[in-house]
DNA sequence: CACGACTAAAGGACTTGTCCTATAGTTGAT
DNA sequence: ATCAACTATAGGACAAGTCCTTTAGTCGTG
């Protein structure tokens, strides 16, 4: 997956350090990956011929090593494109969390793990804001970078509102159930 | 992670194969394994001192190994439990594949994608529907499945009607721009 | 010129997760 | 009796991801 996602990051030349910034910066809400596992992975695609590098030198540091797609890199990067939708299995720890967490018989925890949670959401949604607020789209890759941010934003926001549900559901049965 | 979540659902004794069934019914909409990880899994943690084992016949197969928390697995478990809630990193193939669709400049196959992308995300908000149509709030351990499962069902209605937004979106787009 | 912060790459060691295959008992239908 | 389907466990091989450390150049500040 990761390596399709750098082919796509790569519409130009760039370096390890510079694509671990971009996910950094906006590609966070449907991916991220450590620093040394896209220098492996880099490293590995060349070997495969999807990518050439050659060393640089940098502006600000040492030298660096600059990827650009191979035409063969372009293809495979096509190809993925346009694959069905891949779903990745869903992997929620908070939630599992909350599930299990009726095992504690402790609602006054809940209570403290919604408010925590509650907190995580609210700043996770106001990132995504503050990079929809200064996003103009100029071009047919702003145009689907916009859309993917809008899917962020939809479940940032539906999963806020959802905390604060939650949250009034749980001190509603504490009301009526306050023994336990 | 895994392993918290196999000793929460092992409240009561249960072999893998079993484990293995309750995540296709109940656990996929916040986490999910692979048979063969469940069976690692659950013999390191007997390694470790987390659950004890024994061999039971079963009633429609061969011998079952049945696995059963060990005070020191509870304790384990509960210190989890008490945690912050933990985010795990987003990973949404789908969501890079529509990020970088920009890249094809073709907004026909952003179409196609999206409406098969819609058929996907309904199934998956009816399947959720489906699980929270017969479900009935008795204990405090239902209580918390139904929150969990109403984060998924927020979150899977949320996502359906972002996508049909942006299929309207891109097909606006389409009559703006035809060349593309 | 010393030092901290940043730029830049990369490897070791390990954990987690996936895919596939092997093994074998049980049950029910033909 | 045989065969398919299901129950049940488990290992090999590998891919993916994480955490930590090393190395080294550059830039600005005191």
């Amino acid at each position: 997956m990761l390596e399709f996602i750098l082919l796509g990051l790569l519409f130009e030349p760039e370096s390890g350090y510079a694509l671990k910034q971009r996910f950094a910066e906006g590609a966070t809400y449907f991916w991220d990956a450590d620093q040394s596992q896209i220098y492996r992975t880099l490293s590995r695609m060349e070997d495969k011929g999807w990518l050439r590098s050659r060393l640089e030198p940098s502006e600000d540091g040492p030298d660096q090593r600059v990827y650009a797609r191979t035409p063969q890199g372009r293809r495979a990067f096509e190809v993925w494109l346009r694959e069905d939708p891949i779903q990745a299995p869903v992997r929620l720890p908070y939630v599992a969390q909350l599930f299990l967490l009726g095992e504690l018989e402790d609602l006054e925890r809940t209570v403290e793990f919604l408010t925590s949670l509650r907190t995580q959401l609210r700043q996770r949604r106001r990132a995504l804001e503050g990079v929809a607020s200064d996003f103009d789209v100029r071009s047919i890759e702003d145009f689907h970078a916009d859309l993917a941010l809008r899917l962020g934003l939809a479940t940032a926001r539906a999963r806020t509102e959802w905390c604060d549900d939650a949250l009034r559901r749980t001190r509603r049965a504490m009301r009526k159930e306050p023994n336990s």
